[in-house]
Parts: structure tokens; sequence; C-alpha cells
DNA sequence: CAGAATCCTAATAGATACTG
DNA sequence: CAGTATCTATTAGGATTCTG
């Protein structure tokens, strides 16, 4: 749909060039999940179990992630198992209790992410020159 | 907040050691900058206008992403401007005419996305098949 | 043409109380 | 402990109308 050359050229597939080895549906789902997992909470939640290197309880999560409230963290937690990104294991004693981990394919999504979170970081000043700029220009 | 163990070793630091160089703030920042970004309409916008290979106007970004109002498009072209990822030409001419570009770094942080989306797409079927595990276990 | 302004609805988040 | 249920508040988003 927003592909006007499916029989794309080198005229404007420079970088996009795996979009025709792609569906639109796959291309979608791909967003989506970029989307889902690329979103404040899931990326703090993704990132704190990497940090504790173990399993995680319902409420060390809460301790660690800072400003989220309980059912919200339910939520992305459940999103994020069924997107396959993490397990959820329940020990069935009194009081229940549970622990969240990282699939390994939730691991390496993470470090791809990750990828992108330090190059950003290494760039942050160029981002911020820019809005130094507009800003200085906006306040004459 | 979240690292509990800012003087990392090498027992949980594992695919975060790049934490331990950057402060709270510019891990914040380089989130909140992958949070905007990897959102729907902001990935859609940088995709077409780099799948254009060229400025592209407000009405035409209008019609190549489908199903956005004119409303969120403006507001999320502002954001992508203010993060110095895009450029906005007017042209002061009646009627008006107002063009939008990548910027080079909106350029370079889309590739680095485009990497992490084409990695997805290659393992689509990893994510589904748990999806699929899951129903049927459901299921029963 | 490219939006700004307005109004309105729908989706999300937060707070609180309750439960196996 | 790890939620669920419920209600409210905030926000995001869509539709429409208007303008330089």
């Amino acid at each position: 749909m927003i592909y006007t050359h499916l029989e794309v050229t080198e005229v404007a597939g420079d970088i996009f060039d795996f979009c025709c080895n792609m569906t639109e549906e796959q291309d979608a789902r791909a967003r989506a999940l970029i989307e889902r997992a690329a979103a404040k909470w899931p990326l703090r939640i993704l990132h704190a179990l990497s940090d504790a290197g173990a399993p995680l309880r319902f409420s060390r999560l809460m301790e660690r992630i800072e400003g989220i409230s309980q059912k919200v963290l339910t939520q992305t937690l459940r999103t994020l198992e069924s997107d396959g990104l993490i397990i959820r294991t329940l020990y069935p004693e009194i009081p229940p209790r549970v622990e969240y981990e990282l699939t390994p394919l939730g691991r390496d999504l993470l470090m791809q992410v990750v990828t992108l979170w330090r190059w950003i970081v290494e760039r942050l000043d160029e981002f911020d020159s820019r809005k130094a700029v507009k800003l200085t220009a906006t306040d004459n």
C-alpha cells in the first residue's frame, strides 16, 4: 500500500531493498512487534530482566521498574509473554510465586534493540544540537 | 534506578556493559527517542520518506500513509522535526507548498531501525511458533 | 494546499478494593 | 504474593469546519 513501486528499481530502493523480499503482512507484523517491544514499559521490563541476569518475581519487577503500576506491569508482561519474549513460570505454593525470565528469542531481540540504543546514545549530541539550533532560531 | 549494580562485574553485565558508560539521563533520552521513533506512525512516515527517495508534500504523505488523519500526521511530523529526523521546508507560494524530507540523521537512524526490522522478519516464524504452542496448550 | 481550531469518542493509565 | 475487578482520570485519536 505504501510501496508504490513493487517493481522497484535502484532509483528509490536504496536501503529498503529488503522490502521487496517480504510480504505486506510480514512487514506489518514485524513493525507491530517493534512497536510493542520498543515502547516505554516493555523496553524497561526486558532491560530489567536482562540486567538481573536471573528470573525475577512479579514484586521484584515492580520494585525495579520505577513508576509502573501493578496493572500496567501485568498487562505488559502478558503481551511480552504472548510475543514469545519472556516466560512466566507459576510455582503453585502458598503464597504463590511467579517468576519471569527472558526467552532466548527475547534476549536476542533485546540485544538487537540495545545495539540501536547504543547507537543513539553515541549520537545524542547530534539530536541535541538540532534542538538547540531550533530553539535559538525560534527565540528570535 | 533499575541498575542495582553500578559497579557491575561480569556476572550480569553481559550485553549491558554499555550502560556503565552512560548516565541515567543519556539512557532515558535514548530510550525516549526509540520510543518516539519506533512507534506506529513515525515509523511509517520515515519509511515513506525514504521510500519516496525525494521530498514529499504534506498531501502526498497523507496519500501514502493509509489510515492516518491530518491531525495526527501534523503532530507526528512536528515531533519528528523536533527530534531532528526530518526537515520541513515551507515555500511561501499561493497555494502554499510544504515539503518534508529525511535529515541525514533521520536516514541513518532509519537504517538502524531497518536492520532491526529485517532481523525480526527473518525470525517471524519463531515468534509465531511460540504463539501456536501457547494456543494449543491453552485449548486443552 | 497545509494546516489550525473545535468537538467528541475511544483507548490507556492510575487508584483502590478485593481474592485464591 | 500475584494478581483480578472496578471505577475514574487522562490522553490519544478521529471527524468536521474554517483560514491564510
